[in-house]
RNA sequence: GGACGGGUAGCUUAGGUUGGCUGGAGCACCCGGCUGAUAACCGGGAGGUCGCAGGUUCAAAUCCUGCCUCGUCCA
């Protein structure tokens, strides 16, 4: 420990600028790591960012819950290692780089070349990296980012075949088809975020279709949007509870029938009764009504023979139930074409419906569909369609519809629905499991763990992992013609498959140990499978989701490298990642360990709220409403900005980012807890203080000191046990909260005498000890949240860093000190309204003040005197002299007592005489409207008598009253205190030493109350005077300072 | 359409699980005060259909039902 410097003023950004510069210096950040390294470890895991987008205010946000979180834990001894980590493969990162090099199609990607195309990813994944190592550094996020884990690297790769292959191991993985929107042109298929991007209003021809029964004359009719689909009908989806009707066509069409198709007089038709009215055009007659459960199981006859072969399917052209239909559009009655619709496909999975495309790839049927579609683009057949099922009498209508359509983003093409090949991994298979792990999940809030999260469990889909995109980890399956199959879970696996496949004949590249786990590399090598048959890769990357739900154990290439690494850092203690995450990163995370090790893989998961603008606006680059964390860093610093964003509200709620926020909370948190420190490092530094020296027991210290440090262990006790249950906001609003009102405000400001005595008091040396030990443990509890002007503070009180410190443990707490205290402070505050209310000067004395009521609070009496400005405080035992008692009901018990009687009895008490009312109550001699009343159904508070200049202070029976009688010696005192507050207010505005001397002419006119000698003496040793001249009664001159009391002017002058 | 969360003063919010006394606070505004105390502090004022409508109850911001609205995720 040494002496303090002085701390001179604040410039908060320069403050932060250099700590940065120490903290890299020394390493603070290592050596906060590694001086626990015997501790418990506590296991963080980052959630990688991606480095192709800038960094925002949100990922600031996010940042600072999972540093301050990190740093507390550390500072209660745990071993705290923090990876950083980056997220590099994906779709977007593809299309960036389409976009700016002009590659709107898979065949210009491979024209361009695979190879090369690659390699632009791989490098504008690094874009933002700068930007992102300066906000982190600066946010002073301390984490690793020197060895971080990096999804393209191939040991990472690597991890991720070796936990797929565990999965095909185990059989979760598995080869099927997932409906996407596909665009023929570009061959691609679209994630929900591209499709987004396309989405047009446009108007097409749909259509309604009969289909034949085939043991009933009549018709099932249906309607399509999509003619295109119809020659892959393969079922009718009915709801088992809609009511259906049997209709017979009585007459032939109106005139006014438009389009091709209609109906002969007699045919009859089966569609949904809701929407019978809105679809048949004819005149026509009900025959029966039943629900869609008797339709079930029926057949009809396929619209288009022989373009979907049978197979063994029992179920193909009948009519199928589904609980999703219903009677908004349409029919009521759902075509479905198993290939080209994801409930289609679904059903068609369920029932065992053919799975066959009657459309190619290229976006043209497939020959043998029909001898007038073969070969065409199906979106230019619609009409073509139409005509076909005219002819065979199947076309009830065709109608005009307009709907929002999805299109390519890249061509303007519309998008088909479109069963792909595709990989999934069988997590219907792990349900339970996973079911269970999250009940073991402590979620913040436990809302998104029971809610969103849990209902998204309680659904789970297989998890379709495969992308037909280039960037990314390979699915690391090759598979022969016949369907064999071979996983390959490592560089070692793969080098051995390929020296296999070239002694069998095999001319396959060099497979090196550093061979690049890329496309199209890993395309390039061709295994021979047990049967000797050739095996190509599977071309599909993974889903950059399945990336990071590896990280818990990929981070460190487990199991290649040192599996102990992996082993004590598993199960992760703690995530925390944007709410957006929960069906994201929460869930593959899960996922993946539970399919893999069978396992929870996070103990401990805060799930944080989005970040919207000041005016409640989600933050996108489109609105332009972006805050810039910069903006605030070189304002108001990072401290602030941070403080900001936890006590702005719970973690888990959105958060309305607001810029006058930030500077709200340097004012008022950081200004204030900078001047408390400020004044005691000036006195330190000027006294020599040091606080190794002079030892100065707390319990020789004055109750001030003790109540402050009282009060700050408490203030420290909920604030641990606010952080345990995750309410980071409420634990550092109280900090607040303490900082400014009562250390600032009430134990500095009547802490200044103190410090002045020139002399080496005691009560001076008290003081400095408990200023030492007070901001030193505030310095501590701020540092996991706001880690810059608290070490600088600490550094400079103790020495030592504060992020190297221990995290405080209470002590020092006496709740009953802290009682009367607030007590004190709440006659404080009596006493300046019993001023207002009589319209007497706050500097004004007076000269007596009783304390009616008052129990124990002597010692305080010269801090409350000073503070009311009374001259003689004295205690008043005669309670009912200014006091007299209120009754109130105690509604609670008196509610369950009366029920309904309530309002008489309330009534009844308000009418009652107290004194006498409480007698009764006392001696069981009350009874109101037939109800005896205990002492328990009221409260008695003693209150002021009114008529006096007195006032009971909040949460107490004690009145304060005060003596508002004027006296020459009392105007003279006040008058003395004017004149010195207004000279200080002088000096100060001159810029004045604090210790400089003056030269003080006063001069007071007619009428001013006398100036009498001792308070003259005062206010020249207050205000520094060497020469003071005091003249009453004469003339100012004109350049003097001038002010009233009471409308007489008082003129002044300091030289 | 579904799940989850929000809607309290001009703005930001506390309270809501456990129904009860006058719905707290901060910013901004107005008046006053205090200060060798800072962009601070203190007192007072103005500002509220606690989203709407029902219900339960002696009593609802709080519990129940329905609706409106915003957000997120999923269809």
């Amino acid at each position: 420990m040494a002496v303090p410097r002085a701390a001179g003023d604040l410039d908060p950004v320069a403050l932060e600028e250099s700590l940065i510069s120490t903290w890299q210096e020394e390493d603070t950040f290592g050596q906060q790591v590694n001086s626990r390294k015997d501790g418990k470890p506590f296991i963080f895991l980052e959630g990688p960012p991606t480095a192709n987008g800038k960094p925002g205010i949100h990922h600031v946000v996010a940042r600072t819950y999972k540093d301050l979180v990190c740093r507390w834990k550390a500072m209660e001894g745990h071993f705290v290692e923090r990876k950083g980590g980056w997220d590099t493969h994906g779709l977007p990162v593809e299309i960036e780089v389409q976009k700016r090099l002009d590659l709107m199609s898979n065949e210009a990607i491979e024209a361009f070349g695979m190879a090369e195309f690659n390699e632009e990813c791989r490098n504008s994944v690094w874009t933002y990296e700068q930007a992102w190592r300066e906000m982190t550094e600066r946010m002073a996020f301390w984490v690793d980012l020197d060895d971080p884990y990096v999804t393209l690297h191939n040991d990472y790769v690597e991890s991720c075949w070796w936990a797929l292959k565990q999965m095909f191991d185990k059989d979760l993985l598995f080869r099927g088809h997932k409906v996407l929107p596909y665009c023929p042109q570009t061959g691609t298929s679209y994630s929900s975020h591209e499709v987004a991007l396309g989405y047009k209003e446009v108007v097409e021809p749909s259509v309604y279709v009969k289909f034949k029964m085939v043991d009933d004359d009549a018709s099932v009719l249906a309607w399509t949007t999509t003619p295109w689909t119809l020659p892959g009908n393969v079922g009718l989806a009915v709801g088992p509870d809609v009511t259906y009707v049997r209709v017979r066509i009585d007459q032939p069409a109106g005139e006014n029938w438009e389009g091709r198709g209609g109906a002969n007089v007699g045919e009859e038709v089966i569609l949904a009764k809701d929407l019978f009215k809105e679809v048949i055009r004819h005149h026509a007659t009900i025959l029966e009504e039943f629900p869609g459960s008797d339709l079930v199981g029926k057949a009809y006859e396929p619209l288009f023979p022989g373009a979907v072969a049978r197979g063994d399917s029992q179920t193909a052209w009948t009519v199928l139930e589904a609980d999703w239909v219903t009677t908004t559009d349409g029919t009521g009655v759902v075509h479905t074409a198993v290939m080209y619709g994801e409930d289609d496909y679904n059903l068609g999975m369920e029932v065992g419906l053919p799975a066959q495309h009657t459309v190619g790839m290229d976006g043209a049927f497939l020959s043998g569909t029909h001898s007038e579609l073969d070969g065409r683009y199906v979106k230019e057949c619609d009409d073509t369609i139409m005509d076909i099922l005219m002819e065979s009498n199947l076309l009830y209508r065709e109608k005009e519809y307009a709907h929002e359509y999805p299109h390519c983003w890249r061509t303007d093409h519309p998008l088909l629905y479109y069963a792909m090949d595709s990989w999934f991994v069988r997590m219907t298979a792990v349900k339970e499991r996973l079911l269970e792990f999250n009940d073991q999940v402590e979620w913040a809030p436990d809302w998104v763990g029971e809610g969103r999260f849990g209902e998204w469990l309680r659904n789970v889909k297989d998890w379709a992992i495969s992308r037909e995109r280039y960037w990314g980890t390979p699915l690391p399956v090759w598979r022969s013609a016949s369907g064999e199959m071979k996983c390959v879970g490592s560089i070692a696996e793969l080098q051995e498959e390929v020296a296999k496949a070239n002694a069998a004949g095999q001319q396959n590249p060099e497979c090196p140990d550093d061979v690049d786990l890329h496309r199209p590399i890993v395309d390039d090598f061709i295994l021979v499978s047990d049967s000797g048959e050739v095996m190509h890769r599977e071309p599909f990357v993974m889903d950059c989701w399945f990336d990071s739900g590896c990280a818990s154990f990929a981070q460190w290439h487990h199991p290649f490298d040192d599996p102990e690494k992996f082993e004590n850092n598993f199960p992760i203690d703690y995530i925390c990642e944007g709410v957006d995450q929960t069906r994201g990163w929460f869930y593959t995370l899960l996922a993946v360990s539970t399919t893999v090790f069978d396992s929870i893989c996070y103990k401990r998961c805060l799930s944080l709220g989005l970040i919207l603008d000041a005016e409640g606006k989600k933050m996108s680059k489109s609105k332009g409403n972006i805050v810039d964390p910069w903006d605030h860093f070189n304002r108001e610093g990072a401290d602030a900005t941070r403080w900001y964003m936890v006590t702005a509200g719970a973690p888990w709620n959105p958060l309305k980012f607001d810029p006058n926020g930030v500077r709200e909370t340097y004012a008022k948190m950081f200004l204030t807890l900078w001047n408390c420190y400020k004044f005691h490092a000036d006195y330190a530094a000027l006294d020599n203080f040091d606080p190794e020296a002079n030892e100065c027991p707390v319990e020789n210290r004055s109750s001030l000191d003790r109540w402050i440090l009282s009060k700050l262990n408490s203030v420290a006790a909920d604030y641990h046990a606010q952080f345990e249950g995750w309410d980071f906001h409420k634990a550092c609003r109280d900090l607040e909260e303490f900082v400014v009102n009562d250390l600032s405000n009430w134990y500095v400001r009547r802490s200044r005498r103190r410090l002045w005595d020139e002399g080496d008091s005691t009560d001076k040396l008290a003081c400095q000890h408990t200023l030492h030990d007070v901001l030193t443990m505030l310095c501590r509890l701020i540092a996991p949240v706001s880690p810059f002007m608290v070490d600088v503070i600490h550094r400079n009180l103790t020495g030592q860093s504060a992020h190297l410190a221990d995290w405080p443990t209470p002590q020092h707490l006496d709740a009953e000190l802290e009682s009367r205290m607030q007590l004190v402070r709440n006659l404080a505050e009596a006493g300046r309204k019993v001023r207002v209310d009589n319209d007497h000067r706050q500097r004004l004395p007076c000269q007596t003040g009783w304390l009616v009521g008052a129990k124990n609070i002597d010692e305080f009496y010269p801090i409350l005197a000073e503070e009311i400005n009374v001259l003689d405080l004295q205690t008043e035992n005669d309670l009912d002299r200014f006091q007299r008692i209120e009754v109130a009901p105690n509604r609670k018990t008196l509610g369950r007592k009366c029920r309904q009687d309530l309002p008489k009895v309330m009534a009844a008490l308000a009418e009652a005489d107290p004194e006498a009312l409480w007698d009764d109550i006392q001696n069981g001699r009350c009874v109101i409207a037939g109800f005896e009343l205990e002492p328990i159904d009221v409260e008695v508070k003693r209150v002021e008598r009114e008529g006096f200049a007195a006032m009971t202070a909040e949460d107490s029976d004690v009145t304060l009253v005060l003596d508002m009688t004027v006296t020459g010696e009392l105007l003279s005192m006040g008058l003395a205190r004017e004149i010195i507050r207004r000279v200080q207010q002088k000096r100060k505005e001159l810029d004045l030493d604090v210790d400089a001397t003056i030269a003080l002419n006063v001069w007071l006119d007619e009428g001013n109350p006398e100036l009498l000698g001792g308070d003259w003496d005062h206010i020249v040793s207050e205000v520094r005077a060497k020469t003071a001249i005091l003249d009453q009664g004469g003339q100012a001159p004109e350049d003097a300072d001038s002010f009233d009391v009471d409308g007489i002017g008082v003129h002044f002058r300091v030289d």
